[in-house]
DNA sequence: ATTATAGTTGAACAACTGTTCAACTGTCAA
DNA sequence: TTGACAGTTGAACAGTTGTTCAACTATAAT
């Protein structure tokens, strides 16, 4: 006796995403998980800033802002430009302003 | 002397999310950053399935998947039905979909 | 050259997260 | 009623994560 439908399991699985993706997803998430994260790409998204300006448009210190700026920047969803003193972060993908919209759409109901 | 642009800080700060905003997007961005509950969704997006269904599809125990469908329960991204000793769940909300197709995109480039 | 500012870095710490394990509830069959 | 199965639950554990702190590099101004 056995309650499980192995039919449809069977059915289910190849149709399951592979490992990397699946990751590759999960980790795309992992990174807009976070409410700063989340903040810097917002403000980025009006215009790009160096660190400092986003460390007092944040009320956080230059260090936590340039800790997760790094994390976004390995991701690729923001880039650093040099100029002066000042680094420069903007959006490198707008893709996310995209994905933030949606988000918002399934939060906002 | 003050390489800051207060007007740019100060024309970005009210376009800024509220905080409730802030931490419900987060929190929505959190549930999907694990590869265990995207698998789940993925799964029953295909068909409505018990538990046991689901621990065989992804090869993990009743409980581990018990406690991350207690989780996606909790934020109403699926719903339970009992039916005789199984519990079958299924989505409850069909923007899953889009918001798993538009990451996609952005994964696969 | 010296000093001050902008930003980065790594270690340390606390908080959080996902899985496991064991004990538990509830349902069906014999 | 007894036993087996389906699922849930909470505690415990290890692994991860975000911020802080202090030390550091690099650029610009005097």
């Amino acid at each position: 006796m056995d309650n499980i439908d192995l039919e449809t399991v069977n059915r289910v699985k190849p149709k399951m995403p592979d490992t990397t993706l699946l990751y590759e997803l999960s980790d795309f998430f992992k990174l807009m998980g976070d409410s700063t994260r989340i903040q810097l790409l917002w403000a980025l998204e009006e215009n790009e800033m160096c660190v400092g300006e986003l460390a007092l448009l944040l009320n956080m210190t230059k260090s936590a802002v340039s800790h997760q700026l790094k994390t976004l920047r390995s991701a690729k969803l923001v880039k650093a430009q040099k100029r002066g003193k000042n680094v420069f972060y903007a959006l490198s993908d707008h893709h996310v302003r995209t994905v933030l919209e949606m988000a918002l759409e399934h939060v906002c109901e």
